[in-house]
DNA sequence: TATTTGAGTAAGCAAACGCTTACGCATTAT
DNA sequence: ATAATGCGTAAGCGTTTGCTTACTCAAATA
């Protein structure tokens, strides 16, 4: 049901939109309270604010003209998901990769070319 | 000595990108034999993985006129580490068991004191 | 009613991206 | 020595990104 149309790791591979959900994730704000935060102008938030509700990470509960930017963790979980394989491989610096390999080679199969 | 010039948010933005990495996280392998599983051109690739090398997710050996290209997982956790803290929060959404979670997640911070 | 305020969006623009082809240059093979 | 291979990179090109200013409109305020 999670209808995220553009893809997560693009919307934040923007270090401002990055910022927006730090700073949205502590209490929701309205745009221009958002915009206040940043040095770009707000129509340039507004348009962030645009692409992280397209793929999902932003609610917008309106009231009356002012939009409430609420931050939605959800999508996220498809970045957590493509590090988590990794994450015990760099923490722990020679642990055997099996586990790892055992988790990528599922992975792997929509990896496959046309 | 990590160097990371370049965003690593913004290297795995790209789903190419990702799944070189996906790829290479199995087995070191050559430009060529890399460039054998994707669809575009080996150029293409090559400049992919500047960009990965760039970024510290790659790092090349030289064998003759070969280079094999290893997967280097660290700089990842930058990634993991701007994620973490929002985790807890989505997936207690999707639980019922809140204040479950949120014990746990007090014993859990009084472990690490990072 | 008239004015101010919050916010979406269009148009335009420079820079970055992702790709291609073409070329160059070692290293290996014949 | 000559040819083939692996690979990097330059040049060019269309698309996307991120930003600006300017406009619009609805909601709140005077």
């Amino acid at each position: 049901m999670t209808s995220t149309r553009r893809d997560v790791f693009q919307a934040i591979a923007d270090p401002t939109r990055r910022q927006i959900i730090n700073l949205i994730a502590q209490q929701p704000l309205n745009l221009n309270a958002i915009a206040d935060n940043f040095e770009v102008s707000r129509p340039a938030i507004s348009q962030h604010i645009k692409i992280l509700i397209e793929c999902g990470l932003i609610d917008v509960k309106k009231n009356g003209r002012e939009r409430y930017c609420e931050v939605r963790l959800e999508p996220l979980n498809e970045v957590a998901q493509w590090i988590e394989p990794y994450r015990k491989s760099w923490e722990e610096r020679f642990t055997k990769m099996d586990d790892l390999l055992a988790r990528l080679q599922k992975e792997n199969t929509s990896n496959d070319k046309k």
